[in-house]
RNA sequence: CGCGGGGUGGAGCAGUUCGGUAGCUCGUCAGGCUCAUAACCUGAAGGUCGCAGGUUCAAAUCCUGCCCCCGCAA
């Protein structure tokens, strides 16, 4: 029996977890400790922790990595362990514990798009390339020996949900390529290239520029579709001072010059309205208006809540 | 027992402050115009205004209780 430590926070981490756990490995989770969600007044278990919790696979939520996490890690004999989308850095106490290691599975070229949010930054990047690397973890974040690597192309059309999907079954090989790597300890070999980095995303970088060109404004569309999503101000008309997140929005021209931007030029039937940028327009054809729910752009245009000419560009 | 917004024909909204005829932009259906149309014109159907009580001559509107939905924050 081949005893693995995997550690994961997301419905990314399940995803990787249920192969394990389906390859009949001995499996030890590391999860964080339970979040409260408190509308209804329910507590939330994680992904992973609903799966290990349904599949009787052993798990811990430490907080912190303490002695006696250490201890635990330690009498579970790890032959060694994975990580994916744990969120949390892991101490050189405990990477160095199972007999192989721990390696990462990771998602982006390294050393390409180090850190937090590599999915997300390549987008917004508008990088039409990307993948799946796994590599030893060590101190330093995402610098470690590669195991094995794998690439996809992005498509224009990709979002980060789509993006993710594709993403998914390449890591699953990745990581059971990796596997079957280290057990023969195959050799490793050192990063090349120039590093980049994606650090985690904040709410604030969800905030349109207006002076972008619309190929940029849809490439942030893209990058931070899950969360948190595009949004601007409405600074004119009655739902003045309002936020409004931007939810299916698409290039509609890229290559006109406009004077004035950040305004609502024109509707399209059926499907939208349009707002100048710098250079181009994006279509948007869903909306939500903050406290409300999502809804389509021409449903909102229906209600006379915004009309030609307001504007989403603060002054 | 965190903060806040909301429930009005099929969709999105107005009307509630200060009680008095059910309104707007769409959609649907029928007819008309048109070579033609998702365009335009005419007409029609479709609502116990979230639920239950209360006040009143009269409640979408005021009072009380309840149900449901949503955003933020975690």
């Amino acid at each position: 029996m081949v005893n693995v430590l995997f550690f994961g926070n997301s419905y990314i981490s399940k995803i990787y977890l249920k192969e394990l756990h389906m390859n009949d490995y001995n499996i030890l989770v590391i999860t964080s400790p339970d979040k409260k969600a408190y509308r209804g007044r329910k507590r939330v278990f994680s992904e992973v922790k609903i799966y290990a919790n349904d599949n009787r696979i052993k798990l811990i939520q430490p907080e912190k990595f303490t002695i006696d996490i250490s201890h635990i890690i330690k009498n579970f004999n790890a032959d060694f362990g994975i990580v994916v989308s744990y969120g949390k850095k892991i101490p050189k106490s405990i990477f160095k514990l199972p007999k192989y290691k721990i390696f990462n599975i990771h998602f982006s070229l390294l050393p390409k798009y180090r850190g937090a949010a590599p999915i997300q930054h390549a987008l917004c990047n508008g990088e039409n390339i990307t993948g799946v690397t796994s590599f030893f973890i060590e101190e330093n974040i995402d610098t470690g020996n590669i195991i094995f690597q794998d690439y996809i192309h992005i498509n224009k059309k990709d979002t980060a949900k789509t993006l993710i999907n594709k993403l998914m079954p390449i890591g699953i090989r990745v990581m059971n390529k990796s596997i079957e790597y280290t057990m023969k300890k195959k050799k490793t070999i050192p990063q090349k290239g120039k590093p980049s980095y994606a650090p985690i995303i904040k709410k604030e970088q969800g905030l349109v520029n207006w002076k972008k060109r619309a190929i940029d404004i849809y490439n942030q569309f893209r990058g931070l579709y899950i969360w948190p999503c595009i949004y601007s101000f409405i600074t004119s008309g009655k739902l003045i001072g309002k936020r409004i997140k931007f939810i299916d929005v698409d290039v509609f021209e890229e290559v006109s010059i406009n004077k004035k931007i950040g305004i609502l030029v024109s509707i399209i039937k059926k499907e939208g309205f349009l707002i100048t940028c710098s250079i181009g327009s994006i279509l948007v054809r869903k909306i939500q208006i903050e406290n409300k729910a999502i809804m389509s752009s021409w449903s909102f245009i229906q209600g006379k809540q915004i009309s030609i000419g307001d504007s989403f560009i603060k002054l």
